[in-house]
DNA sequence: TGATATCGTACTTAAACAGTACTATTATTA
DNA sequence: TAATAATAGTACTGTTTAAGTACGATATCA
């Protein structure tokens, strides 16, 4: 399907809330709160929250004026870190088993799954593919998101691509590494 | 999800087959044939050549001695038009609706289906990210594919990433463009 | 005419996604 | 100390998509 699942949508919109509240005051935002201004169900999203949680990005405080902040720095936030929280861990197929742990790299272990082996024509392609892709959700971080989504706030506050630079200028995205140009990640919410 | 489904990849193996054999002798392979080989699902894979065939990316000859030929040059295929003719068109949130379609470019009706419209906090990063996968995905090319495979075939026939360089070098795919250095597609067959 | 293909379509099963619900625990506040 | 507001953990359900199968029709070749 090639394409991020509403849960981790929802993570980045809340991490992108908690991301940009951080300057103004560091009171913890609880899950209704985002819930109800994003227009997205509470329930799930408390959940996805908590696997947020679990996986180290967000602290949480109980009780009453409890709710969630980010436990790091936006920039050491990378989109790897959100979809790897939400959905485990990214495998562009079923053989390539492991991520490609990090830069000392490239994974003892992958393609474990593969009965084919070395008469598979497409083996090594498709692992630099999945090690080309993991090391782009890397090196976006939420710190890009949230330059982004201000940038972009200036130029255009309405929706649906108006002030989206054609061809040349790579725009606000300066940040953003990896992939050519341009582009960051998602969008929204409450799909159809 | 963020990754190919098992149907794309088989049509990345039989593309690849097919345009590997190409150089050889032109004489159409059946179905039958590449499902024997690589060991899938033979209806499977029939369905996902006739789909390929439709998509324009294969001719096929019906009757005995029949099967299927690559309809166009490896080099002008590229992994976003196998990807469209298998899964549809790519959206990497459901608030992406359509894909930016050439150069000209940026999509005038993206994201109809976002409620939430501008109060999206990551609707330009999306967006953007959309854009950006879109045009890697257009780039790849089937010939990167092919390439790659002769290369690593020469340094390793084996599996598991024996070969893969490490760090500095790009290896052999240097025709693979935007997601900075390395990596091309996909692998494998006959998962779990 | 029979064998070998593709073509089109419909169907079935299994897994993943999307969302809900409930109980327990923790902290604040009155 | 009791009520309230929050997270924590877990289990459950319905819907959609993926994965694979099957079959009747059509075309080609020997």
């Amino acid at each position: 399907m090639l394409s991020l699942t509403r849960k981790t949508d929802y993570a980045l919109v809340a991490l992108s809330h908690l991301g940009s509240r951080r300057r103004d005051d560091a009171r913890p935002v609880s899950a209704r709160e985002i819930a109800d201004r994003f227009e997205l169900p509470p329930s799930l999203l408390m959940n996805i929250l908590k696997e947020l949680g679990n996986a180290g990005l967000l602290n949480s405080t109980r009780g009453s004026n409890g709710g969630y902040e980010l436990a790091v720095d936006p920039a050491a936030v990378s989109l790897m870190d959100v979809v790897a929280a939400i959905e485990g861990p990214v495998r562009i197929t079923t053989c390539c088993q492991t991520e490609p742990t990090d830069a000392t790299h490239l994974s003892a272990d992958v393609a474990e799954a593969c009965s084919l082996e070395d008469r598979c024509p497409i083996r090594e392609p498709i692992h630099r593919l999945h090690e080309r892709i993991h090391r782009f959700l890397a090196q976006v971080t939420l710190a890009d998101l949230l330059d982004d989504a201000d940038a972009s706030a200036v130029t255009s506050a309405c929706c649906c691509g108006s002030s989206i630079n054609t061809e040349s200028d790579p725009g606000p995205l300066v940040a953003m590494p990896v992939l050519e140009t341009e582009a960051a990640p998602t969008c929204c919410s409450k799909g159809p």
